[in-house]
DNA sequence: TTGAAAGCGATACCAT
DNA sequence: ATGGTATCGCTTTCAA
């Protein structure tokens, strides 16, 4: 297993130079080398199977065509992988390589996988996280063009652009979509407000009510938590040894896990679902919502857009800047792009049962 | 926002050469340069915040200390994740760095991701996979010190070293445990056989049969895929219409999900878990297993083990071949290493009902 | 004890 | 048209 060709042996075997070799390679053969030199110097490079090594070209040329990508857990986490995913194919198409480092939710590691990203002469950095939250910025983004997603800049003013999600506006069309079929009796369960998703989306809700001329019922809106358990307990609060007439026609929830939970307290409550009642999740969890019994309606969470989104902004940021020699810290493309949510239909939700 | 700081600047601001700093920042001032000198150069350094650049140094050393990790579709998934967690932390504390390339499955970008991360200098390579598989090894992973994580080398001889968990045991070690429970009438389910997981469950499930010295009922060993729903259809095939004195009190399921229909449709028909019958995961899927209603009792895979143990594989390697320049494809270390399942006691499983 | 110089691999400029 | 040379930042050897 010998070491990799380097253009000198192309430039021997080719019997021409360095110089030369570089030249062809990189398209600007013609008017400068020999046609039959050009010739000669690609059937050697295709001889040795030669590729330049990027390790030298990141230090000749003080950029490396990688993008750093920092995630707080998203390689441990079922959820925002595909936020990566969508930045990774749209780098991809530009010719770039991402790399990612995730920092298992430990703040403190921040700092160091930007540095270690940035001593790798990274050409641009993004952020992840997993669940939309205000972020308390590694200071040394600020070295190169940087974009957030899936969180935003906790720091009043300067901020770095940021992709997030309209939870609001999800909150509030999963509330139209149960009230378009007739619901009227509706409770939402979340989590708690560490992540700014919970209020956000609550406060669609809110927001659909009010279009609609109808007060919320506060008893209603619980903040449970976010697991399985959590929409179980939080169903049976609303449900268990409730009369028939003053229980909600509809629950919405914060996620699919809470969804699961309520189901299986609607089964265990012998309540059919959704001729009973309607439940609709929220994230479009993968593998969970489309094969739960029923297929949950759900709200889903645009992750892949919102990585294709981030990196388009991101590389465009790159391109400009890479003329310049030093980044300023522009503010270009500052502010914080709003990507819709995605109402995904199944079998979880109905109309309202006859009689109420 | 100003370049970083080079050894040559240190070294004017220190009135020395770049050697010198290089050799005192390297710990080998000792015996080379003057006592005063060593000490400005550390003042010098620490003023300017220098530290050497990467790039160079890879360039220079003709390694990285990157360890390259290549996965099928680990970041988009819920699953194995912990694997790259547990991996990354062994790296972390022999100071290498890791970067992660996800082919999202698609086989066809396992050569060039591979070919990416060479390109880049690592000096070691791992591949992940979601689920147990066998794995077409790109060639190229030969130039490196590599090891194969969750998945196995196809080929029949040359092989590369491989860490994976001990499925037989688990399939085996998960029907004991509800047999321990006074349990003999015990369903199994799983999902396809395209990953090796469901037989080799399956496979344990019959050992401990075997040991027992009872037939296994071959109806009640299921196939019917991975999600929600198909654990819910199986459920019902098993236990909808049938007489209680027919149907299994037990049963087992190859993964978490398959548990939650299992649940669900038990639910549904009115029976409960484990009073009425025990239901048994697999994996310990994060949020989920430890979350259910009832929490489920489960064989959890040894994810952030596996990671780890094939990281200290790797790097025992790395290190051997550091010294001798060429990797010669060394056959140190070879063979698969199996890892044991956990058993996680939870709430799903009980003693069998009475009467039965 | 110190600094000058070579070399890692590639590119771009400048003589020839 | 061609090849020599400086440069990116660093380590290491060797001569002074």
């Amino acid at each position: 297993m010998n070491r990799k060709a380097t253009a000198l042996d192309v430039a021997k075997l080719a019997g021409v130079s360095r110089s030369a070799v570089s030249l062809v390679l990189n398209g600007r053969g013609d008017g400068n080398v020999a046609r039959e030199s050009q010739q000669r110097i690609r059937e050697a490079a295709a001889a040795l199977s030669y590729s330049p090594n990027k390790i030298a070209l990141s230090l000749r040329n003080q950029q490396s065509r990688v993008i750093g990508i920092v995630s707080d857990q998203v390689v441990t986490s079922p959820f925002d992988g595909n936020i990566i995913a969508g930045a990774d194919a749209v780098a991809r198409s530009h010719g770039f390589v991402t790399v990612v480092m995730d920092t298992e939710l430990d703040a403190s590691r921040d700092e160091s996988a930007v540095e270690t990203l940035l001593d790798r002469q990274v050409d641009g950095l993004i952020y992840v996280t997993v669940g939309l939250r205000p972020l308390h910025v590694p200071p040394n983004m600020a070295r190169v063009p940087s974009i957030l997603a899936n969180c935003f800049d906790e720091r009043p003013d300067w901020r770095l652009p940021a992709v997030i999600p309209d939870e609001v506006r999800g909150g509030r069309e999963a509330a139209e979509h149960v009230m378009a079929l007739g619901h009227r009796d509706i409770a939402f369960l979340a989590g708690d407000s560490l992540t700014p998703a919970a209020p956000r989306r609550i406060a669609g809700y809110r927001e659909a009510f009010g279009a609609m001329g109808t007060e919320v019922k506060e008893d209603w809106v619980l903040q449970v938590g976010w697991d399985i358990e959590d929409g179980f307990h939080g169903a049976m609060k609303l449900l268990d040894g409730v009369h028939p007439a003053m229980r909600p026609t509809a629950i919405l929830c914060a996620n699919d896990r809470l969804a699961i939970g309520v189901v299986l307290a609607c089964y265990r409550l012998g309540l059919d679902v959704p001729q009973d009642i309607s439940v609709m999740g929220y994230d479009d969890e993968f593998r969970v919502a489309k094969t739960m019994v029923p297929a949950l309606t759900t709200m889903a969470l645009p992750l892949r857009e919102m990585g294709a989104s981030a990196m388009t902004s991101l590389l465009a940021e790159v391109e400009a800047t890479s003329n310049g020699k030093n980044y300023d810290g522009g503010l270009v493309a500052s502010g914080e792009t709003m990507v819709p949510c995605r109402l995904v239909l199944r079998d979880s939700t109905g109309p309202v049962p006859a009689g109420r």
